[in-house]
DNA sequence: CCGAGATTGTCGCCGAATTGACAATTGGCC
DNA sequence: GGCCAATTGTCAATTCGGCGACAATCTCGG
């Protein structure tokens, strides 16, 4: 594990080197438990975050009494990035979900970087534009195709996100991510151990077979 | 109706006269008949586009032979920002809906006035965080809400986008948009029918009472 | 003015997913 | 080690929306 995950992240690692340099200096370390909330959602903007180590989770509440987890974020992943740029509310709670030290470049601390890098902004839009796209990609999804694909895709991502080959997340945060019934979705995670992509267990899943789950029959 | 439409867009208005100078002064105007496409999904960009006049819709493919209009762009609608800042493919196939006047910032005009203006990045990040958040309101409603509730508010939108009290949408688009079948929707449109709030015509759809419609029951 | 194609209105049947319920299992904590 | 809360596994009943089908209505172009 490197000391800088920062690193491994595509977005980051795109940026010219002195805008890396320029945030890295800026950010301040600190560390939080599981559970802590790094910030709610409606909350006015405090600046661009990044995870170095454990896991955040983007989750939002739809309904009332409904929660769903809307991305789940690894080390090297940054966000925060919409309320950053344009000033408005949080669209999210941020929830540590595995003890986590974090990277925070303070709203100030950001107005100087941009001050002096203007095109910073340049890169912050292509950070939201990423996220756009993957919001596109899964809307699609949610209309188009059935939820044994859905599933597949939403566990590998966890995965990845994770950085390994073991999504931790319970069958009900996989239900509230894809929008169906945890019942519905334990029978479609019981199909895919049958078939040996996944292995289940208490509260994780673990992929055994990654190219037998993305070809989703 | 004002000979610059675009002035009435939130997203244009709020930029500083400078910018907003900059790209109308770069821009140039053309005009489409209905079917023209402004650009393909996949292609890649070729710059910012503004409607003028008419109106223009963003459609995607989540399946084959699968239609689903994404977004319906009115006068002083912005859009094709996302390629623009990442260079990435077009995620949408921009088809003209009504006759439309458009404006055409080209890429190498874009970047003229980004060299110019290096905080027009900024703008265009703020466009696209605008679009994302759309974006995760719709994911939320469409994971939590009733389809009456989501027929509700597309229908609002696509009035609006057109500026007046009418959505121009077949039964089948809405159908598309919300990912029901169209007897669904043909369904509920009659339920909101005899409630008063709409009046169902062919190929149109016209809004007597907003407050009744919004106010899903 | 009229015909063809497009769109809407409305069936009934069927499959899939939700709901509600409850037992079995697991993990953490005192 | 043992208890409690959380999570998983599974069932039956029921509701909801999809699908196929077809008539009725509308619009546009020749």
């Amino acid at each position: 594990m490197p000391m800088t995950p920062q690193a491994a992240d595509p977005w980051f690692s795109a940026l010219s080197p002195p805008h890396r340099r320029a945030l890295l200096e800026r950010a301040r370390v600190s560390h939080a438990p599981v559970g802590a909330r790094v910030y709610g959602i409606g909350d006015p903007p405090d600046g661009l975050w990044s995870v170095s180590e454990g896991e955040v989770r983007l989750v939002s509440y739809p309904a009332v009494g409904m929660e769903s987890v809307a991305m789940i974020l690894g080390p090297g992943a940054w966000f925060g990035e919409l309320s950053t740029i344009d000033g408005g509310p949080r669209p999210h709670d941020a929830v540590v979900a595995r003890p986590a030290r974090l990277l925070h470049v303070a709203l100030p601390a950001f107005a100087q970087i941009a001050a002096e890098h203007p095109l910073i902004y340049r890169d912050l839009g292509v950070l939201i534009g990423a996220r756009q796209r993957s919001a596109l990609a899964f809307m699609g999804h949610s209309i188009a195709q059935p939820i044994s694909v859905r599933l597949a895709r939403t566990l590998a991502g966890a995965a990845r996100a994770s950085g390994g080959t073991e999504a931790q997340v319970r069958q009900e945060d996989l239900a509230a991510m894809i929008g169906v019934s945890r019942q519905t979705i334990n029978k479609e995670l019981k199909a895919l151990e049958r078939a040996g992509a996944i292995r289940l267990g208490y509260g994780r899943i673990e992929i055994v077979d990654a190219a037998r789950l993305t070809r989703a029959d």
